[in-house]
RNA sequence: GUGGGCGUAGCUCAGCUGGUUAGAGCGCUGGUUUGUGGUACCGGAGGUCGAGGGUUCGAAACCCUUCGCCCACCCCA
């Protein structure tokens, strides 16, 4: 039986799950098209390399959570453990790049190898923007503001936290303070402990190790080590904020997990999931193009988890429309004619043609628990006369209609 | 990779310090009701008690192993 069983953290999705998961979709993908980006989709599968060279050989994702495997002929592929690299690699693959601005939307599995937990599967699902080719703050605006909307109209409750990392060389030399830092208090951590953070020593300002926190609250923080120039980008960022009236707290210790961003970070976190609390993150990479071999251009946009959001909004109601059932066997074919007039009527109806075995009884009683409004029963009699009953389950009350009125009745 | 909790019907779970035939509710299904549902009543199906091994006269229960789920660390969306 073992091989009748899903992939650990890869749970098969339906019923509920599954109308959870589009409803975030569907609002995703309006809400990105309303901004005017384009869908892309990339492969699940690209050369391990492209990721080492992107989050970075150092990061954990890279490091133990790539699901990676030889193909055929030698090479080192691997399972899309995120999005950005994937669509950055088919700009410069496809030879898209180009001083205009581009805005680009995906949609799709990713892969990472971690112990399962609430809001943390093997498989799961991000929705994206990516937004190449300005380097202001107006392109920060506009990606910060491509993430609120999607909350709002899911009707999630959330808080947005921003920082600046700055570019490569105010990074680099928070980097150096903090490795020198962490060595001064190199005896308050395990010899493992401590060598994970010397590989990656912004990771420490944001841990939630109470020893690590101890230790890291005299430390500096990165504001210290900003140039004017990033100073002035992120105040007018904020600025900006301030006057769309989107509220922020600024977290001088919010670090992303890939190595790739520089500038502007943030992240919309909500209280309902535990501890896998981030449900939107993203942040300006103005060096990765470059670096994977394109234009040297900058970009910002964020990765949202689809199935973390999936498990806290409220689905409304759905309603089923018309459940279309038989009098006697000979009369189903008559019924799916019905059936079929009303779809082209009205394309967004929902209709259920019964095709069991079930008798008139037992037809309403499915109707009713199966969530219908109408109910037709179709038969000898409607076949001849052209004239239907139809039946408003929620109301108790029965219409008798025509054909044409029946078409009329559904039609708004 | 490290902790803690947990695997019994499709679902949610009960099942005492080991005791003979494995329980409830919900759901499913048949009937009361052969062209009209919701409520009610009566019946039915459905379990190698996660898997493998061990202890025992006897294991769902105790021991070992393993797989999976949940939560947390870690990591991140």
């Amino acid at each position: 039986m073992k091989d009748l069983k899903t992939i650990r953290g890869m749970p098969d999705l339906y019923d509920l799950d599954i109308e959870r998961i589009s409803r975030v979709e569907n609002i995703c993908m309006e809400v990105f098209k309303s901004f005017n980006y384009q869908e892309f989709r990339t492969p699940i599968i690209e050369n391990k390399s492209l990721f080492q060279r992107s989050a970075g050989e150092t990061s954990d994702i890279v490091q133990k959570e790539v699901y990676e495997f030889d193909d055929r002929n030698g090479e080192t592929l691997c399972l899309r453990p995120e999005g950005t690299a994937g669509l950055v690699r088919a700009l410069i693959t496809n030879g898209l790049l180009s001083e205009e601005i581009k805005k680009y939307f995906y949609l799709g599995p990713m892969f990472r190898y971690e112990r399962p937990q609430k809001g943390r599967k093997r498989q799961f699902f991000q929705a994206g923007v990516e937004l190449i080719g300005e380097g202001s703050s107006k392109s920060d605006v506009e990606i910060i503001l491509v993430g609120k909307t999607i909350l709002d109209k899911l009707g999630i409750n959330f808080c947005l936290e921003i920082n600046y990392l700055g570019g490569e060389e105010s990074l680099n030399s928070y980097r150096t303070y903090l490795r020198e830092f962490l060595q001064e208090n190199k005896d308050s951590f395990e010899e493992k402990l401590y060598s994970r953070l010397q590989r990656n020593p912004v990771r420490a300002i944001d841990s939630k190790d109470e020893n690590i926190q101890k230790v890291i609250k005299d430390a500096k923080d990165i504001t210290n080590f900003l140039t004017d120039e990033e100073k002035q980008l992120f105040a007018e960022t904020v600025d900006t904020l301030d006057q769309l009236k989107v509220d922020y707290k600024i977290n001088t210790n919010l670090v992303r997990g890939m190595d790739y961003y520089t500038g502007t970070v943030f992240e919309y976190t909500v209280d309902s999931l535990g501890a896998q609390n981030a449900v939107i993150g993203g942040g300006r990479y103005d060096n990765l193009i470059k670096e994977l071999g394109g234009k040297d251009l900058p970009a910002i946009g964020f990765a949202l988890g689809i199935d973390r959001l999936s498990e806290i909004i409220s689905l409304e109601g759905k309603t089923k429309d018309v459940f279309i059932g038989y009098a006697e066997a000979k009369s189903v074919s008559y019924a799916q004619d019905i059936g079929n007039k009303l779809r082209l009527n009205n394309g967004s109806l929902v209709i259920e043609n019964y095709l069991g075995n079930a008798n008139v009884s037992k037809q309403l009683k499915k109707a009713n628990s199966l969530g219908f409004k109408f109910v037709i029963i179709v038969g000898q009699e409607e076949q001849n006369t052209k004239i239907f009953k139809v039946k408003n389950l929620t109301q108790d009350e029965e219409t008798t209609l025509n054909e044409v009125e029946l078409m009329e009745f559904f039609n708004g």
